[in-house]
DNA sequence: CGTTTGACTACGC
DNA sequence: CGCGTAGCCAAAC
């Protein structure tokens, strides 16, 4: 697989955003990995392929028991990614379900409900972590016609 | 030791 | 909006 030049640092700052997504609601690979800098000499577009990949590595070496709530990071066409038909991917669906997260009939979660900003400024901060992208549609390319105006 | 296979995304049709 | 593909690497077969 595609690996970060430090697999075991690069995991434990993965582990460590994602713990921060609370219950219910769902983040991507590349939202993740849009939080952290791309390493020196990678390029940044492809990082933002790149980078997606190294958190869905990430993911997957997470420890049994270690609390990290792996279930809340799927991909950016809001589906699960892990195989259909497996074990896994059962067990992701579930735990989202549980937690209250609804899928459709295309098994697609739909972000502008249930997708994450991030975590705080300033926890970013202190680790030197970038803001992170948001995710689903822009509410902006509505049209004002369903926005009042306030004044 | 050659092939296959990914817990991904952006982009072009 | 759906589908195929490039990118480019390490493990599991």
């Amino acid at each position: 697989m595609y690996s970060p030049p430090d697999p075991t640092s690069y995991n434990r700052l993965v582990w460590d955003i994602v713990r921060q997504v609370p219950a219910g609601r769902v983040s991507t690979y590349g939202q993740i990995a849009s939080m952290i800098p791309p390493p020196d000499g990678v390029d940044e577009l492809q990082y933002r392929r790149l980078g997606a990949r190294w958190v869905g590595g990430a993911m997957h070496a997470v420890p049994d028991g270690s609390g990290v709530p792996w279930q809340r990071v799927i991909n950016s066409k809001g589906e699960i990614s892990v195989r259909e038909r497996t074990e896994g991917h059962l067990e992701q669906r579930l735990r989202l379900e549980a937690e209250g997260v609804r899928f459709d009939d295309a098994g697609r979660v739909d972000f502008d409900a249930v997708g994450w900003d991030g975590p705080a400024a300033d926890w970013l901060a202190e680790r030197e972590l970038l803001p992170p992208r948001p995710l689903g549609k822009r509410p902006s390319s509505d049209p004002d016609a369903t926005q009042p105006r306030l004044f």
